[in-house]
DNA sequence: CGCATATCCTGACTGC
DNA sequence: TGCAGTCAGGATATGC
């Protein structure tokens, strides 16, 4: 599921191809992928408009536009934005619901199964760098940084689960399901344990491994399991599930001690942890 | 207020 | 083999 390294992934697959590209043609078939502003609005903030910048904060990306607005697109569960170089030849994929005609000649395509996923346009305010529906996010671990001093004040007096203050995108922002069980066993704690609970120690040991783990996985760019949900704007799988030490591996040995990998839910999500060496 | 749970959706998988 | 049932989860709305 794309999380912070698949969207950053995408993020630089789409400064690569789309940046200096003009847009000459919108094509909407799928409106729930535009529910939040609609069709109209979408074909009329785009239309003419040249990509000047590819951002990225947490999950979502921003493709700065030249007249100061902004195209916004989350993946969700199973978006993908696929770069296509010779729409001609390459028969539209099911689920495909949006289509960017771009100026030379190729095609962007927004493809969505689930359906979860959307797109709109939406003004930077005077002065921010990024329209005003992303506002809320929290600190993203790889462009703002999360130092020990900043998961400290952030986990201070919760008695949330740890995993689940490491999923809310208004404190910290790009980690999914995934990613926190990886950086959980990397620190060796429990994503159970209650957020306030952790020492010192502990608190680092999350900071430091959260940019780690996100950076690794960057640089592997990102994990595509089994359903292969996950492709970057060339179609390319990830290669970072190859790393896993506990996701989705319930029942196995844990890389690190050899214990049997368990699994359990954590704010109604499957969560997997290894009993000996996570406190 | 803080935390938990239901919801959206399709496809892959499980088990009878 | 086939098919009904379960599960997957990001963000958000709603409930306790």
């Amino acid at each position: 599921m794309p999380e912070l390294p698949e969207v950053e992934t995408v993020r630089r697959g789409l400064e690569a191809v789309a940046v200096g590209r003009r847009v000459d043609k919108v094509s909407v078939t799928g409106a729930r992928t535009v529910r939040r502003y609609g069709a109209a609005a979408l074909r009329k903030g785009l239309t003419g408009r040249t990509f000047t910048a590819a951002l990225r904060r947490g999950k979502f990306m921003a493709l700065m536009l030249d007249d100061g607005a902004a195209l916004v697109v989350h993946l969700r569960m199973t978006g993908q934005m696929i770069h296509v170089t010779d729409p001609r030849r390459t028969p539209k994929v099911p689920h495909t619901h949006v289509v960017l005609g771009l100026d030379d000649g190729s095609e962007l395509r927004f493809v969505d199964p689930r359906t979860f996923g959307e797109m709109f346009v939406s003004e930077v305010p005077e002065g921010a760098d990024l329209p005003a529906e992303l506002g809320a996010l929290g600190r993203d671990p790889v462009v703002d940084g999360l130092t020990p001093k900043q998961l400290g004040a952030i986990l201070a007096g919760r008695k949330a689960p740890l995993k689940s203050v490491l999923l809310d995108q208004r404190l910290v922002a790009g980690i999914g399901n995934i990613y926190a069980d990886e950086i959980c066993h990397r620190a060796r704690v429990r994503p159970t344990r209650p957020a306030g609970s952790l020492s010192p120690k502990e608190v680092a040991a999350v900071a430091r491994w959260t940019g780690k783990v996100l950076e690794e996985a960057i640089a592997m760019r990102g994990s595509t399991l089994r359903d292969a949900k996950y492709v970057d704007v060339e179609g390319e799988s990830g290669g970072y599930q190859a790393r896993h030490a506990v996701y989705g591996r319930a029942g196995q040995p844990c890389p690190r001690c050899g214990a049997e990998v368990r699994r359990t839910r954590v704010g109604g999500r499957s969560s997997f942890f290894c009993a000996n060496c996570q406190v």
